[in-house]
Order: C-alpha cells, then structure tokens, then sequence
DNA sequence: CCGACAACCTGACGGC
DNA sequence: TGCCGTCAGGTTGTCG
C-alpha cells in the first residue's frame, strides 16, 4: 500500500487534473470491494466540480461542489491510472473530467474502498474518527509519543502501526522510523527512553518527507496516477533487506513476524 | 489491555 | 510450461 507517503503522492498527482474541473461521467464497473462502494456513486458524482484533493491518514478526500467529499482507500494494491489506454481487468470505477481526463481506480485485491459523504460530516466518517494526529502536522512530536507509550507492553512495531495513535504509517514506514531512532521493534513501549523517544519523534517525519520527495515509495504495482515511473525509492535501509548488511554497521539484518506482519531491524543498532 | 490469527482478494515469484 | 506454496503496502473482527 500505500501509506502516507504514497497516498499523498497520489493526490497530488490527481490534484492538477481533477482541481476546478467537472466530472462529465464517473462510471462504476464493480462496487462489490471489501468494503463495498455506494450504487449511486457515479450518479452523485457526475455533474459535480472538484474543489480539493486532499490527505488524510492513508486516505485521498475530494471536495466538490456539491457539498460532498469523495473518500478513497487504496488498500493494499489500489492504483489511480491516469489517461490508461485501455480499461483494464480491476478498473472498477472510471471517471472522466469535462476535459477528457480520464482517472481510473484499480485495485487488483479490493481491499479499498470509495465512500461519498457531505464534506462536513467527513472527518467524523466513521473510517476517519478515532485516527490520530498527523506526523507531518503540528501535533505531532515527542509529547504524544510519551504519552502514547508511557506503561505500554505492546511492542514499538505496533504502537506506531495503529492509526489511533499515529496517522498514515505502515509497515515499511515504521520499519524505517524506528532503525532510524535505534528502537528495536519488539522493545515495548513503556520501555523506551524519553531521549530515544525524541529521536523517533525527528525520525517519523524525516523518513516520511524522504519518501514523498522521492515521489513515494513502490515495491513492485504502485504508481502514481500519472503513471509515471522512477517513481520507485530504491533505498530502504531496512524493509525487505534480511541478510543484507546495515547501512550502519554492516551487521545482518534480521526479520521477525510480529501480529503476522514481517518486520526488518538492524538486530545491533536497534534496542 | 494485549497479541495471535483469520478473513477479505489477486498476483508475483521461487522451487520443482 | 505448469502447479504449489509463500508472500505482499491494510483493516477489522474474534478469541483467549
């Protein structure tokens, strides 16, 4: 997935071809996703104008003039094509701006989702409520990881993998903050130092704003909606490296499975 | 509160 | 070429 990162690369993609312009007709090929989309999505969307495209979390929102906010989740495989030549096999929902614009929303896994609601009742959407404060914002910072994990047992890993406490990160992201602040995935929460804390706070954002200079971040099917490639960070220090030596220290890097979830440490330089 | 696990889906990849 | 097992960026719910 996309996480923050990738999301946001996304919408900003989308934001140049979708801003002032009108949808002449948003056509749903299938809505039968994990989380299925509403019937009448294309009807309440065609006619409408973009006024934003935004971010939430891991969520893409556009306001239109109608009042209403399209909320969108990539899940797991979601991509936005644009212009594609062709409607592809998971193309479940296609819209056309009166430009001639063309985005398509594909995902492969369905495990996204399209919702439509009034724009003042979005943040309340019950996908947004409960999600934390934003790590790029002002919110965000070493006071609400202290107390986010002051007298926790659950492990580092998955403090920051729950949106209620951080919003956006995933697995590679919380992989890469947390070499980048020394904390071993597995170390508890209540257990960290606040100085190692105040390095996880400098280290979340970095390790994001890294990822959206670079255009986001791609493993193997994500792209931005322009389409465009070189869109890959090569570099992860961690993720995906096990056996490969530490940026750091040239130690092994070592994977473990926490909640079913792989994660990737440098097992010397984390603690 | 915590963690393990399953479920939701398809596709890519490595091994044989 | 094909079959099979394994793994994948997320979220949600259940169970112990």
């Amino acid at each position: 997935m996309p996480e923050l990162p990738e999301v946001e690369t996304v919408m900003r993609g989308l934001a140049p071809v979708w801003t002032g312009r009108r949808f002449a007709r948003v056509i749903l090929h299938r809505g039968d996703l994990r989380r299925p989309f509403p019937a009448d999505l294309g009807q309440r969307l065609t006619g409408a104008s973009v006024i934003a495209c935004r971010r939430r979390a891991k969520y893409g929102l556009v306001d239109t003039d109608r009042g209403d906010t399209l909320i969108l989740h990539l899940g797991m495989s979601g991509r936005m094509r644009l212009d594609p030549a062709e409607i592809g096999k998971h193309d479940h929902v296609v819209f056309t701006t009166d430009e001639g614009r063309t985005v398509a929303f594909n995902d492969a896994r369905r495990f996204g989702s399209l919702d439509l609601v009034a724009t003042d009742m979005a943040a309340a959407h019950p996908l947004l409520a409960g999600i934390g404060p934003e790590p790029l914002g002002p919110d965000f910072g070493v006071g609400l990881l202290v107390a986010a994990f002051a007298d926790r047992l659950a492990p580092a890993k998955a403090l920051l993998l729950d949106q209620r406490v951080v919003a956006g990160l995933g697995n590679i992201y919380v992989c890469e903050a947390l070499f980048a602040a020394g904390i071993h995935p597995a170390r508890t929460g209540g257990s960290i130092a606040r100085a190692r804390l105040k390095a996880l706070a400098a280290a979340v954002p970095a390790v994001l704003e890294s990822a959206i200079a670079a255009g986001g971040s791609s493993l193997r099917d994500h792209a931005a909606p322009d389409g465009t490639l070189g869109y890959f960070q090569k570099g992860f220090q961690v993720y995906g490296r096990e056996g490969e030596p530490c940026p750091k220290c040239g130690t092994a890097i070592e994977r473990i499975v926490q909640s079913g979830r792989s994660s990737f440490f440098c097992p010397r330089d984390q603690r």
